[in-house]
DNA sequence: AAAAAAT
């Protein structure tokens, strides 16, 4: 880890260059268009039309609603704001959390961990600490009182007063069938019978939990999302929280939550979930899709109960004798990803939980292992996992999956991607899961390749499929600059890049903070490509004096964390990061997503850039393009285009070069571009060449694959046979040139 | 020649 630092004196010329993005733009000469700042973009309501696929695009299906909703009760809707969205979770979830972390002093304790693999630093209560407050709760004394000292649930705490210490009494659940009894804990809990009865409210942890997400976010754009269901019997999708019953504890929590509205996804998942249908939805991330599928589900839990699983859970227990409870029967699952994803799909699913009986948890690699053991056994309804871990869990007889009834697919593509399928069929197929059919799957996918398709057919039954317009990524609340910069220029581009800030003047009066300390409200994500790459370009910036900190795989997952909180919560609003970050995470604030080196898949830029402009927000996006990333140059120029974003002239010319030059070559990775989220959108869009330009990759033979989109949706996506077809790994090219 | 994820 040597720290080069860069002399850069920040010359004029860079400075002028920051300023004036299009005479930066390069090499080529620049655009020399004008730059329009981000905020001024959207007023252009004109240009509103970019993403839509035509609604009218048919697939076969004859969508014939059932009528399972009174649209009548109380359809209030509100107007202008839904902060329906998972962002913010965090800060709210881990407010917590111990003392913050020096910025400094804590950068140098882990740094020590990264770049020598000396792993002892001291952190205090970061990472792990952090959640294990979250459940301080339910058998016991919290753990961490110093920090969270009632962390957990109100509900357990109360519980936990009345039955740990009184020797439990009851048995009664019978909602599910049982006469409830014995003295395990599970049956503790489950005093009152009705889980869909609100448990005490509890304010520390009501603040714990709802204090944070408030963003207030002007939500208008997101009624032109378009969404598409195809399926039979799909139910008609809702307009107001209350067109469909969830219940007491929910609406309750949606309030806490300051969800007024719900979102295109959430209108339409929300009713086909209740009316327990399979679901396999394209959506991305920062679509409220998280709500989407937490409220319908634990709604379905609170009203019908544990079932089964209680006396499971019991039997269990007195296998095991006072030790008992050691297996959990989860009646609700949800695969991740990525452990931050995982992390946040939990912190979500607690605020859902709010005053419940549900018990969520989470698993994921990286992570004590005991730690999470002992967590799972003070009682686990909800769990929310990473694929490999929870193999182990399995494994280790600490989890039962016999009576989860909902299981959640999140980021599906991606988990295929990472190569979790082996994984995630041991945990669906190869083990005790009730059998599709009988369990309830939901799958959520930005794309929807032929791998995706095939685990949609093997998981799901009878399933609704819902497509959801791309909400962040390439559209149009998200300026994209491309701006030519030689690898030996980056890093000096960069820091004028961060100084100038891109705060337009007509708003400067609106900036409390100086740009180059950009304040928890603007924060800036800088992406590389390599590990080694973020070190040294945190360590850089530190040295530039630059709040930053760094995220990506090789950091102990307690440093992930600590980078993601640090960053999240302003402390730090430099976060530098690797692949591990593009996805999935939704942090708002982010203002500016620069990609220091561009990746050589589309599909991640488009994740990347996605972490900015979030729910509805504003954001920029400005990628450092030269030489080395001609193979992205055409994917990049389509991107482009199609968010109706200003083209430099030499990344036009590039890609005709480029295309000249390779066009016998094929695509880089699986599906990575076959039919993204933003194949979806586009081909039926009516741009006809977007998928002829996309070249060999999947294109041939295979309309039927493409989603809804190139005219063969009906076809042999549901026929479960007509997949032969050319996914070969044809002749890649990627960021190393391989 | 990367990254991610169970250890």
């Amino acid at each position: 880890m040597s720290h080069v630092v860069v002399d850069n004196p920040h010359g004029l010329d860079q400075q002028l260059a920051v300023l004036d993005l299009n005479s930066a733009d390069g090499q080529g000469g620049g655009t020399g268009r004008r730059y329009i700042p981000p905020h001024l973009r959207n007023k252009d309501a004109s240009k509103n039309a970019g993403n839509a696929y035509s609604a009218g695009r048919q697939c076969g299906y004859s969508v014939a609603p059932i009528n399972l909703y009174s649209p009548g009760w109380d359809s209030g809707r509100s107007n202008g704001f839904v902060n329906g969205y998972h962002d913010n979770r965090t800060n709210g979830g881990f407010g917590g959390r111990g003392p913050p972390r020096n910025d400094r002093g804590g950068r140098g304790a882990y740094r020590g961990n990264r770049g020598g693999g000396s792993f002892n630093q001291p952190l205090q209560n970061a990472g792990f600490g952090s959640y294990d407050n979250k459940d301080g709760s339910w058998g016991g004394p919290p753990r961490d009182a110093a920090y969270n000292s009632f962390g957990g649930r109100s509900d357990r705490n109360k519980s936990a007063f009345f039955n740990d210490r009184g020797a439990g009494s009851r048995g009664r659940y019978e909602r599910g069938g049982f006469a409830g009894g014995g003295n395990t804990r599970w049956v503790e809990d489950s005093r009152d019978d009705d889980w869909s009865k609100p448990t005490a409210p509890n304010e520390r942890l009501e603040h714990e939990l709802f204090s944070g997400s408030n963003t207030g976010i002007n939500f208008e754009k997101y009624d032109d999302i378009p969404v598409e269901a195809t399926g039979s019997n799909c139910p008609p999708h809702i307009e107001s929280f209350h067109d469909v019953d969830m219940g007491e504890i929910i609406m309750g929590n949606i309030t806490l939550s300051r969800y007024t509205r719900p979102t295109p996804v959430q209108k339409h998942a929300i009713p086909i979930i209740k009316s327990k249908r399979d679901l396999m939805a394209c959506a991305q991330t920062g679509s409220g899709k998280t709500a989407a599928f937490l409220l319908p589900v634990l709604s379905q839990i609170y009203t019908d109960g544990p079932g089964d699983a209680l006396q499971a859970a019991k039997n269990n227990g007195q296998e095991n004798g006072r030790y008992g409870r050691r297996k959990q029967y989860p009646l609700s699952l949800i695969l991740a990803p990525t452990r931050e994803l995982a992390l946040q799909i939990y912190d979500e699913a607690r605020k859902v939980a709010y005053r419940s009986r549900v018990r969520p948890c989470v698993v994921y690699g990286g992570a004590d292992i005991g730690q999470q053991i002992r967590d799972l056994e003070r009682g686990c309804h909800l769990l929310v996992a990473t694929p490999g871990r929870l193999v182990d869990m399995m494994e280790r007889g600490k989890i039962g999956l016999d009576y989860c009834n909902y299981l959640v697919l999140d980021e599906a593509d991606r988990m295929l991607d990472m190569g979790f399928e082996p994984q995630i069929r041991r945990i669906v197929e190869q083990d005790t899961m009730p059998p599709k059919g009988i369990r309830q799957t939901m799958m959520f996918s930005a794309t929807f390749p032929k791998e995706i398709q095939i685990l949609a057919r093997d998981f799901l039954e009878d399933y609704i499929f819902l497509a959801v317009g791309r909400v962040g990524s390439t559209s149009e609340n998200i300026t994209q600059k491309v701006v030519w910069v030689e690898e030996t220029d980056k890093r000096s581009f960069l820091l004028d890049l961060l100084n100038a800030t891109v705060i337009p003047s007509e708003v400067q009066e609106n900036v409390t903070e100086a740009p180059e300390k950009p304040g928890k409200d603007s924060l800036t994500l800088v992406f590389v490509e390599t590990k080694k790459g973020a070190d040294a370009l945190e360590d850089f910036l530190y040295h530039e004096g630059y709040a930053c900190t760094s995220i990506h795989g090789d950091r102990s997952q307690r440093d992930r964390e600590e980078a993601l909180h640090q960053f999240r919560s302003g402390r730090c609003p430099i976060l530098v990061a690797t692949a591990v970050a593009a996805r999935g995470l939704d942090i708002s604030n982010v203002k500016h997503v620069i990609n220091f080196d561009l990746p050589s898949d589309i599909e991640e830029y488009v994740h990347r850039i996605g972490r900015t402009g979030r729910v509805g927000n504003l954001g920029l996006a400005t990628s450092f393009f030269n030489d080395k990333n001609s193979n992205i140059t055409k994917d990049l120029l389509d991107i482009l285009v199609e968010a109706k974003q200003e083209v430099p002239s030499w990344l036009e010319s590039l890609a005709y070069e480029h295309q000249h030059k390779s066009s016998t070559r094929g695509r880089s990775k699986r599906f990575s571009g076959g039919f993204g989220a933003r194949d979806y959108r586009q081909t039926s869009g009516g741009s006809g060449s977007f998928s002829s330009n996309r070249g060999g990759r999947n294109t041939g033979g295979h309309g039927g694959n493409r989603g809804f989109g190139g005219g063969g949706f009906g076809g042999n996506f549901y026929s479960n046979d007509g997949y032969g077809g050319n996914y070969s790994h044809s002749g890649s090219v990627d960021w190393w040139g391989n």
